[in-house]
RNA sequence: GGGCGCUUAGCUCAGUUGGCUAGAGCAUCUGCUUUACACGCAGAGGGUCGGGGGUUCGAGCCCCUCAGCGCCCACCA
């Protein structure tokens, strides 16, 4: 025997990946139809984690589905340089060593962090392997090589010369502890209680004063105006009138603008165009000064005196103190509102204005939308559309400079002498430049990330230089987490149209997250992260495989279930016993031959493992991955080990039983790599790889003897189930008359049955079983027969109950008027089947009354 | 403020366009040293599909409504 009698997947799935790779299975074949994914790219110097897990058992066995299809596969994978992610964890390393960035130059942090990264990268790419990923490693990009930001370089001079990008003072998201702006998408939103107080304003113009309502009293340094709606009658008449600012000895005019919302507060709103984005707004409209109040660091300037360098927290108990003591606070009630947070660090986001990288999303947005209307793009969960749609209306300029060294360089220079002109240079690595005898100083500020794996499916098969990979782009399908659905998928696709006029990808899967146990979001802080490595260590990969994919459907969020791992595990042993029952009638020096199907069961194989192909391959193009993965289970299971093996058992059919286990691993392949690859090679009956076989074929089988080892199955289910109902554990005979069926196949139901014997009588005795519809009796005793009374009492009850049901069907007009005529035909033999059940339960109740 | 999703067996969840007696894995119970597999074999029990209403010949699935849970988006002080 080369199968061992144990199945210890660690000590195989290495050696196997490694030979997949040794002989470049992994790589595009170049013949057929173009299939690609590209992975979406894990974090270079991270571990992956049972989300990448999923994610990856997805587009692997899309991808070796595919590839045994006979298509051209591409599955392109890729290593994230991560920025903000990555520079988090290099400036706590920093802060280790008592230092900051701000001792070192961009070059020097940039190299620094490339070895950093370095020295871990490559574990990520280990993990994947042990997952099974079947990728063109040779066509890893990592998002810092050089063509992506060749790439994206020129997307970004495409965008300025089009008059998309321009760079401006806006209000921008300003995390103060990394001391860099975010993207809206960076900034969490809780709604929190907060109190919004009321602040009496002295009027110049005229006696009395005016109130204002703020829930950040600290920004009033910065105001440069109260404004009111226009409308509001009680105003009307203080427009342009001038208010004294309290504590400090500014001078504030009070005006008109709709953006005030009359009935919110006291309808007068004070006006900070430093800190915040509709005030920013309104004092563009009104050509209002910009104070900046609060510093980059967080801390108050510009303010008087006993104010400055406070945290802008202290800074609003010390106001509302100065306030209250000059008695002009008006009063204060309690509001929900929403505060933006750092996703990262969870401190309060500071709208500050900076001189920033913008991109008008617009058109871009619309250009998109219109792609998703004229459905060029599908989606699993189909409902997504929609959302993104709806996502692309609403979006905002996209901020994309960040003050994050570990990132690709905006390549544009300043003119020293003539801030407002800008222009486009790659040559990022000095800092200034010359151009015609104009000296320009170059940007510091690098992208947004997102920005650079936007643009992901067009650099990473090199589609704009008319690359090898060319021919993958769009891309055939892009499975990702449903949470990157805007992030991500949105930005590819603006992107993506912008730049190559066509979209990145064809259909879009979005998968749920894995949640632990209990359905808890998994996180290092609550303990409760499991870590694929493990599972893999302890139950092997492909249980792995198996277990996350089952019962898991597109866009939910759903446990992780160590017991589906375990009944993977399971599995991949069921398969591996397969195997080794084969190769032991076999023996190791069989030669693969054609079948020929002889036995009812070889036909019934045949015509179950067709359907299954079909039904594993119609439920893997629409995507519904647990279901395939569940029909391939069953009928290896089920049909296979239980029934065709036991049966064949008897009626043996050598080369039948080679193409059935032939034919099982090919279906169980995409879900169950590793195993079935080990036993293909270690059988060795063909020279190739499991991996790049073709996916079974349907086979030609007799209809009728399909049918008929159907009955076979059902008269000995029938047997099972009686005989496990009559009292004690005695062994039938079963007694037949005039029944071929039966009399042919003695033997194989003795043996699935655990009779005694089987004979053919003439005169029959003992107990009908009823509901076989062939004529055969169980040999027992009047005795056994009366205590088995309340049994057949039941399945009569029972049978009526259905019985009842159908004909209550059938005697309704509608039904039979309205519903199509074969389920009407089905039902009116349905009743007769269940009427001739009650019948021969009459009977045999008759016969033992 | 807007949007999305979930509620089905003890547990974790499936259930395509409404179609017959609602499934899986695990767990439970009863048998079983059967020529691969106890990570196994043969059986069994277990569900008023969250509540209510509606449409339909027919609803777990469609519509309305109520309740509970979760997620996402959003620059009203």
């Amino acid at each position: 025997m080369r199968l061992a009698k144990t199945y210890e997947p660690n000590q195989y799935e290495p050696n196997i990946y490694a030979m997949w790779e040794e002989k470049g299975a992994f790589s595009p074949s170049g013949v057929g139809d173009p299939f690609s994914i590209v992975m979406p790219p894990p974090n270079a110097n991270g571990n992956l984690h049972i989300g990448h897990a999923l994610t990856v058992a997805l587009e692997d066995i899309l991808a070796r589905y595919h590839r045994m299809q006979g298509k051209d596969v591409a599955y392109i994978p890729g290593a994230d340089h991560a920025g903000f992610e990555t520079w988090v964890v290099y400036e706590r390393e920093l802060a280790k060593e008592g230092r900051s960035r701000f001792d070192f130059s961009r070059e020097q942090l940039y190299s620094q962090v490339w070895n950093f990264v370095d020295k871990q990268r490559g574990n990520m790419e280990l993990q994947l392997r042990a997952l099974g990923v079947s990728a063109s490693w040779k066509d890893l990009v990592f998002t810092l090589d050089e063509k992506v930001i060749t790439t994206v370089n020129s997307t970004f001079k495409k965008l300025w010369d089009e008059g998309l990008i321009y760079r401006g003072e806006r209000i921008v998201n300003y995390s103060t502890k990394y001391q860099t702006s975010y993207s809206d998408i960076e900034v969490d939103h809780k709604v929190e209680k907060g109190t919004l107080w009321m602040i009496a304003y002295p009027m110049l113009d005229k006696i009395g004063e005016i109130v204002i309502a703020t829930t950040r009293p600290e920004t009033m340094f910065g105001d440069s105006a109260v404004a009111v709606n226009p409308n509001d009658e009680r105003y009307k008449d203080l427009i342009g009138t001038r208010l004294q600012l309290p504590l400090t000895d500014r001078e504030i005019t009070i005006i008109a603008d709709d953006y005030v919302d009359a009935s919110f507060g006291t309808g007068a709103v004070k006006i900070t165009p430093a800190h915040d984005p509709n005030d920013f707004e309104v004092g563009q409209r009104h050509n209002l000064e910009r104070i900046q109040v609060i510093d980059f660091d967080g801390t108050m300037i510009n303010v008087p005196q006993q104010f400055k360098g406070l945290t802008a927290e202290d800074a609003r108990k010390r106001t509302v103190a100065a306030l209250e003591a000059q008695e002009l606070i008006r009063g204060k009630t309690t509001i929900e509102h929403t505060v933006g947070y750092d996703y990262k660090s969870g401190l309060p986001i500071q709208p500050l204005i900076k001189d920033q990288w913008f991109l008008k999303i617009q058109p871009l947005a619309q250009r998109a939308k219109q792609a998703l209307l004229d459905g060029e793009i599908s989606f699993t969960p189909a409902s997504r559309k929609q959302v993104l749609v709806q996502y692309l209306d609403n979006l905002h300029d996209w901020n994309l400079s960040r003050q994050i060294p570990w990132g690709i360089p905006i390549p544009a220079f300043q003119n020293v002498n003539n801030p407002d002109d800008w222009i486009f240079d790659e040559r990022v690595d000095e800092k200034l430049i010359d151009v015609n005898g104009t000296t320009y100083r170059r940007e510091e500020d690098t992208f947004d990330t997102w920005f650079s794996s936007g643009q992901w499916p067009f650099i990473t098969t090199d589609f704009m230089q008319n690359g090898d990979l060319s021919r993958f782009y769009p891309n055939s399908v892009m499975e990702t987490g449903g949470d990157l659905l805007d992030r991500w998928i949105a930005r590819m696709i603006m992107l993506g149209l912008y730049v190559t006029g066509q979209v990145p990808f064809r259909h879009v899967y979005l998968h749920g997250m894995v949640l632990d146990e209990k359905g808890q979001k998994m996180s290092k802080s609550k303990g409760n992260v499991i870590n694929p490595m493990e599972t893999i260590a302890s139950h092997g990969s492909d249980a792995l495989r198996l277990g996350i994919v089952a019962s898991r459907s597109a866009g939910q969020n759903q446990a992780f279930s160590v017991a589906k791992v375990v009944a993977g595990r399971n599995f991949a042993n069921k398969l591996w016993n397969i195997a080794r029952f084969v190769e032991d009638k076999l023996g190791d020096s069989y030669r693969f031959r054609t079948p020929e199907p002889k036995a009812l069961v070889d036909h019934w194989i045949i015509s179950e493992l067709n359907t299954a192909g079909a039904d594993i391959q119609q439920r893997l193009e629409s995507y519904r991955f647990a279901e395939a993965s569940d029909s391939m289970y069953h009928v290896i299971w089920d049909s296979v080990a239980d029934w065709f093996i036991e049966a064949n058992k008897q009626q043996e059919n050598p080369d039948l039983l080679a193409w059935v286990l032939d034919t099982c691993l090919k279906l169980a392949h995409p879900f169950a790599p590793f195993v079935t690859e080990t036993i293909w090679q270690t059988l060795a009956w063909h020279n190739d790889l499991l991996m790049t076989t073709h996916w079974p074929r349907e086979f030609a089988f007799n209809d009728i003897a399909a049918s008929e080892f159907n009955q076979l199955k059902n008269l000995i289910t029938e047997i099972r189930f009686v005989t496990s109902e009559l009292p004690g554990n005695d062994k039938y005979t079963l007694l037949y008359q005039n029944d071929s069926l039966v009399a042919d196949n003695v033997i194989l139901i003795q043996k699935l049955t655990k009779l005694q014997a089987i004979q053919h009588v003439d005169r029959t005795r003992g107990l009908r079983l009823p509901n076989s519809g062939r004529e055969a009796w169980l040999d027992v005793s009047a005795e056994t027969l009366y205590e088995h009374q309340t049994n057949l009492e039941t399945r009569l009850a029972e049978t009526h109950a259905i019985i009842a049901n159908f004909e209550a069907r059938l005697a309704n007009k509608s039904y039979v008027d309205k519903a199509p005529a074969e389920l009407v035909a089905e039902t009116k033999q349905q009743l007769a089947e269940k009427q001739a059940l009650a019948q021969a339960l009459v009977g045999e109740l008759a016969v033992i009354r």
